[in-house]
RNA sequence: GGAGAUGUAUCGAAGUGGUCAUAACGGGGCGCACUCGAAAUGCGUUAGCCCUCCGGGGCUCGUGGGUUCGAAUCCCACCAUCUCCGCCA
């Protein structure tokens, strides 16, 4: 969410950037945002007149009541009892004003950085840079659902049975590597300086609407009967929850948290979820990482974050990219975000398996998140990337790493996860 | 899940319908004075948000509603904490 006195002072820098978004259709909201600005205004300004008054009124009939003048006391009443309708109304106006601005500048986008290149939807997203040479072996690949069945390591028709579609059993080794992605993952936040946290899996809807838009939270969170609680989508729900409404002392900054969480999402209407595999599914496990820092160290650690992932993916012997995502694919929050996509042998491209972002103060301003310094107070940046969520990630890991017996080398780094195999053999039969 | 108690600034806490909400009283922090320095002492200071014609004004006593001319105070709902019982990993 933007600044409103961005709107009222600069409104066409805000112009300018949804045209850079092409999202042309939301221009005529800004003049709506600064007119209705100003007739809220004008009414907060007029009822907060009569609250004074009131105030000062009220006082007075609590004096003349204690000098026992009552008579006086009574006419007083009048005088207040009389502008209470006026005073109604201009208070449903208020909040009236005060919702439809709000409604509007939720969907105003935020102001993306510079670099962000323009385009309008993802296949103008543009790659920044390849990590590690992307090789295609000279044998076939196999689907990562024949590669872990091969390996006796995945069991979907039960998942099917006792859960439905988008669901799995990880079995053996293959669910010990996905345990063990996650375990070298938290290790290797936590030694890069980051704190580890497990926080809820599940959330109130009042920090589910915080987080997210209504049709967000209609096509991915999982409610639970009869409780006030949603299952979380990712472990930044819950991680970010945790700073809503407050204020943090400068000198705790920056806040760099790694999170692991289980994570559940309905994925209607999403592209993908029919497809057999790990893909894309109902549930998954994720090691994330969340900064809260101070606006001029943002840019800084939207950096250091998506370097993270792209030496945790190397150091699994997977490549990878960067994928910057061009101003019309970038969210509405957004000041910068790109995807980390790891190298497929198999499809011979390069798919998503992580998303770093910048917002800016958007999710802070939104949130009330601020920070507190020998200044006063204002708004902090907030950042969210990837580390490494499992399953997904299998895909590349077992692609990237198939020898040509069908078996699975394991690579250096997360051997001491996995009981100091180097290698998953097929089991014989 | 049952019973009871509680929620006021940085902390403890007073206020139980008005003329004591920046909020008594006490502690902590910070600044200044005294001191060679420190302790002790004294003085001062120590929320956030919004509007502003920059004079000021409004909102916030866990949260949201209600009653009232007026609510921290009365009523309702929710949230949280503590104690006891039950249950569980």
């Amino acid at each position: 969410m933007l600044d409103i006195k961005l709107l009222r002072t600069e409104p066409d820098i805000v112009r300018e950037n949804i045209k850079k978004k092409f999202q042309d259709e939301k221009l005529p909201l800004v003049d709506e945002v600064i007119a209705l600005d100003k007739e809220y205004r004008e009414a907060k300004q007029k009822a907060e007149g009569l609250r004074n008054r009131r105030n000062v009124v009220s006082k007075e009939i609590g004096m003349l009541m204690g000098q026992g003048k009552k008579d006086e006391a009574m006419a007083k009443k009048t005088e207040v009892t009389d502008m209470a309708a006026e005073l109604e109304a201009l208070s449903v106006k208020e909040t009236e004003l005060e919702e439809e601005i709000r409604k509007r500048m939720l969907v105003i986008p935020n102001i993306i950085d510079p670099s962000v290149p323009i385009g309008k939807d993802d296949s103008e997203n543009v790659e920044n840079e390849r990590f590690g040479e992307p090789v295609v072996p000279d044998f076939e690949i196999p689907y990562h659902v024949d590669i872990m069945e091969k390996l006796d390591g995945i069991e979907l028709d039960p998942a099917r049975d006792t859960s439905g579609n988008g669901f799995y059993y990880l079995k053996g080794d293959i669910a010990r590597l996905h345990s063990a992605c996650l375990s070298y993952a938290r290790d290797f936040m936590i030694d890069r300086g980051f704190t580890y946290y497990i926080p809820p899996y599940m959330i109130r809807s009042s920090v589910v609407t915080g987080v997210m838009s209504f049709a967000e939270m209609e096509n991915m969170m999982y409610k639970i009967e009869g409780e006030d609680l949603y299952l979380i989508g990712t472990s930044e729900h819950s991680m970010i929850g945790k700073f809503i409404d407050s204020i943090i002392d400068e000198d705790k900054l920056p806040q760099t948290l790694t999170s692991y969480s289980p994570c559940f999402r309905k994925e209607v209407g999403a592209h993908g979820i029919e497809e057999r595999g790990v893909y894309r599914i109902h549930q998954f496990e994720k090691q994330e990482m969340i900064v809260v820092c101070k606006p001029e160290d943002s840019m800084k650690w939207y950096d250091i974050l998506w370097k993270n992932t792209v030496d945790y993916f190397r150091s699994l012997d997977i490549p990878v990219r960067t994928l910057e995502c061009c101003s019309g694919d970038l969210a509405d929050l957004k000041v910068k975000s790109c995807d980390v996509e790891a190298w497929s042998p198999r499809q011979k491209k390069y798919f998503e398996v992580g998303s770093c972002s910048n917002l800016g103060d958007a999710q802070a301003r939104r949130l009330k998140i601020r920070i507190k310094g020998p200044n006063g107070t204002y708004l902090a940046h907030t950042l969210n990337n990837t580390c490494v969520a499992p399953p997904r990630m299998l895909i590349a890991f077992l692609e990237n790493n198939l020898n040509e017996d069908g078996s699975i080398r394991i690579p250096e780094a997360l051997r001491p996860y996995m009981g100091g195999k180097s290698v998953i053999e097929v089991p014989n039969k």
